[in-house]
RNA sequence: GGGCGGUUAGCUCAGUUGGUUAGAGCACCUCGUUUACACCGAGGGGGUCAGAGGUUCGAAUCCUCUACCGCCCACCA
């Protein structure tokens, strides 16, 4: 027996060196000989700029699903990469900024991208070694980041051709805008938080309505009642008056009134209302805006100019209430919009974007899941995405932050500035070529960072020249928290771009939560990092631990127990392997075969075959939870707790005299079958000792790596 | 307002086509210094499966309702 190994399992001295060893002999790249159907996992891009959370950890999920079907011998890819997250990693670096009291604008566009760039590429590198930390077998040499040149010019190809098919429209609309971050967001980006306020009734002279935002009654464009609303007949189509300006504003029937709200009668303010926009729309009615992108108050009266909407709500209804026109003020609770980065109110403001026509996409996508076309696990999950692509506005694809991947635009700048030309072009000979001379401005928007990422299975296949071996790729495992944000959208970008599915199942997991079941974040000081756990506890540990809890997308937290359970489990494993190693001695097992000797080999291969079975069932059900639960079972109060135990008859110690050799040697090929298939069975959850423990099996022809060592059926 | 998930041993959780006395890990109790492992072995205690009703020969599992916890979506002025 090898007498170097010790007496327990000492991961630190194992991971890197193994590693290393893959990666050096080029394992991790999908064997293109291979016969069998390709299969590709393409990583969900991670923060360029971040480091590792427990839901990276998770990924865990990708490298058992990738393992194993490199092992089963087909052509597998897992194709790594990294996203540029705009406002994120923006966000990031203007901290840095402030820091040293600048703030971008000292440093202008180009200046501040580059620099942004190189810190985001510091902790590129970082985090890419955590995930090398976690033993995932990714193939490196494959590896994208979404601002690569290759990658920007199909995104810019992407809007060009969206921008010819009419899918892609130039508007002056309301959409959430961010005052502190000086930018437009998607509407997911805003998350709605409860808060106290108050009703405000008002008096309008012939109307009375109901408003939270009493300041914005200077931008109302009419008032609105619901045609079939009989208190209101006769007004239509006469005035109200604006308190405290006297502005005669009409009287309009709309079918959005509900009678049942606030007076029945609603003032619309188009410039700084979703709705109120749609209404004045539909009305023709002029936009009046009374809060600027700096987020002060404009175009009101003299005491209220320049403050904040906040502070000139209080104001307002001050002077309302001096006025007379304040008939009533109570309290409630109402739903406010927060960004979700900043935690900032968001004003609904009208200003000029980018907007993709998003109703052809999203039934399409929707049409496919329907028809069975993409499988999306758990289930539950297929609902809910359906009624995204049911709801789904245009999407808001512009940002004015500096930090992402440009707009490709020339505007030519008349002096009506409302007619504003632009050509779709990278550079401006073009535009000038196509308009003639003037004056001319590049774009500075930005591309919303899920409208490039929406496109990464597309983008990676192709720029790495994989498209035609490996599209549609084979599942797409991510964490359900960004279901609409980017799965749905990858889905209706990928069949637009390519007329087929970008893959062929969704498997979302649940979130890693704190040990009491608290979401993780910087902000509550809870967030665990994977790789402290692992230097704690060893990356097989780690893995085993958070797969064995991954159960039909259900959250699960980071417990103890579990770990030091999967700790112990890895100890369980390198002793058994030492004990098999001292029973089979100096001999060397050639063409290994298990052949039953005794009734304890005959009711062990009956088990065995039992678990096979039931062990591949469940890999293949995606029932990962329930596999590791399978084969820890297995291996501790089977293989160990059982067969082992009747070996020690058939190996005794010390040998007698007399003792029947063939015994022996069958034994001795029994237990290294054994153990060597359950290795293998094992691998793709625990790659670093299973891979350690293989390297010093007495087996002649052993494959290089356990990592490619033939899997089990 | 709509939707989804959860409620199973002291704790954290499994339990997928309804079927023998409901499982695991940890914790707890008893015993064990056997030539792998005390990060061990043998054995044990502990649950009216949130509550009510229903379907069934049979329900933790299916149906209805209720309660509580968590999450998501939503343009109620």
């Amino acid at each position: 027996m090898p007498q170097e190994l010790s007496k327990s399992y000492e991961p630190q001295n194992v991971e890197g060196r193994i590693y290393k060893a893959w990666e050096q002999s080029g394992v991790f790249a999908p064997n293109l000989n291979a016969t069998k159907s390709p299969y590709s996992i393409i990583l969900p891009p991670p923060n360029a700029n971040g480091s590792l959370h427990m839901g990276h950890a998770l990924y865990a999920i990708q490298d058992l699903l990738v393992r194993r079907k490199r092992m089963q011998g087909h052509p597998t890819l897992w194709l790594p990469g990294t996203d540029h997250a705009g406002i994120e990693t923006q966000t990031e670096f203007e901290k840095q900024l402030k820091k040293d009291g600048k703030s971008r604008f000292d440093l202008g566009p180009d200046e501040f991208y580059k620099q942004t760039l190189e810190f985001t590429m510091k902790s590129q590198g970082v985090m890419l070694n955590q995930l090398r930390l976690l033993g995932f077998s990714l193939d490196w040499s494959k590896e994208k980041f979404t601002l690569d040149p290759d990658v920007i010019s199909i995104v810019h190809d992407t809007f060009k051709k969206l921008h010819t098919q009419g899918l892609i429209y130039r508007a002056n609309r309301v959409v959430n805008y961010s005052v502190v971050q000086q930018t437009s967001l998607a509407d997911i980006e805003v998350k709605f938080i409860e808060k106290d306020g108050f009703m405000y009734t008002l008096n309008y002279g012939t109307v009375r309505i109901a408003t939270t935002r009493p300041e914005t009654i200077f931008a109302d464009a009419a008032i609105a009642v619901n045609p079939e609303d009989e208190r209101f007949t006769e007004l239509i189509g006469k005035t109200a008056t604006i308190p405290l300006v006297g502005r005669q504003i009409p009287i309009i029937a709309d079918n959005h009134v509900d009678p049942k709200l606030g007076t029945g009668a609603l003032k619309v303010t188009p410039a700084h209302d979703f709705n109120d926009y749609e209404i004045g729309l539909r009305h023709n009615l002029p936009q009046l805006s009374v809060i600027d992108l700096q987020g002060k108050m404009i175009n009101v009266p003299e005491e209220l100019l320049g403050l904040k909407p906040a502070a000139a709500r209080e104001k307002t209804v001050e002077m309302l209430e001096a006025a007379g026109f304040l008939v009533e003020k109570k309290p409630i609770k109402h739903m406010v919009g927060h960004a979700e980065r900043t935690g900032e109110v968001i004003e609904p403001l009208l200003t000029p974007q980018w907007f993709l026509k998003v109703k052809p996409l999203s039934s399409r996508a929707k049409e496919t899941i329907e028809k069975g076309q993409i499988t999306i696990l758990p289930e539950h999950f297929v609902k809910p995405c359906l009624d995204w692509f049911e709801n789904m506005y245009d999407w808001c694809i512009s940002r004015q932050i500096w930090w992402g991947i440009r707009i490709p635009v020339f505007y030519r700048t008349n002096d009506d500035t409302s007619k504003e030309e632009y050509l779709i072009s990278e550079n401006e000979e073009e535009a000038r070529a196509y308009f003639g001379d003037g004056n001319y401005r590049s774009g500075t928007d930005t591309f919303d960072t899920w409208f490039s990422s929406s496109q990464w299975p597309y983008i990676t296949l192709k720029t790495n020249n994989l498209f035609d071996q490996f599209y549609p790729t084979s599942v797409m495992e991510t964490g359900y928290d960004i279901l609409y944000k980017w799965v749905a959208r990858m889905i209706m970008m990928g069949l637009w771009q390519t007329d087929k599915i970008p893959f062929e199942t969704v498997y979302l997991h649940g979130l890693v939560n704190d040990k009491t079941g608290r979401k993780m974040s910087k902000s509550k000081g809870n967030v665990v990092n994977p790789v402290d756990l692992i230097s704690q506890f060893g990356a097989d540990a780690v893995r085993f631990s958070l797969l064995y809890q991954v159960t039909g997308g259900q959250d699960q937290r980071v417990a103890d127990d579990t770990l030091k359970m999967s700790r112990t489990f890895m100890n369980k494993i390198w002793n058994a392997s030492r004990f098999v190693l001292m029973k089979v001695d100096d001999y060397e097992a050639e063409n290994l075969e298990f052949v039953a000797v005794s009734d304890a080999d005959r009711e062990m291969k009956v088990k065995y075959d039992e678990f096979v079975i039931e062990y591949n069932k469940q890999l293949e059900q995606y029932r990962f939870g329930q596999a590791a639960e399978t084969i820890y079972h297995f291996f501790w109060h089977q293989f160990c707790d059982v067969y082992v135990e009747k070996t020690k008859e058939q190996i005794p110690f010390p040998m007698p005299d007399n003792f029947d050799e063939s015994m022996v040697k069958q034994t001795r090929d029994n237990l290294l079958w054994m153990l060597r298939n359950l290795l293998v069975l094992l691998h793709p959850y625990i790659p670093f000792i299973t891979e350690e423990i293989y390297q010093i099996l007495p087996i002649k022809n052993k494959k290089q790596f356990i990592m490619v060592e033939d899997w089990v059926e």
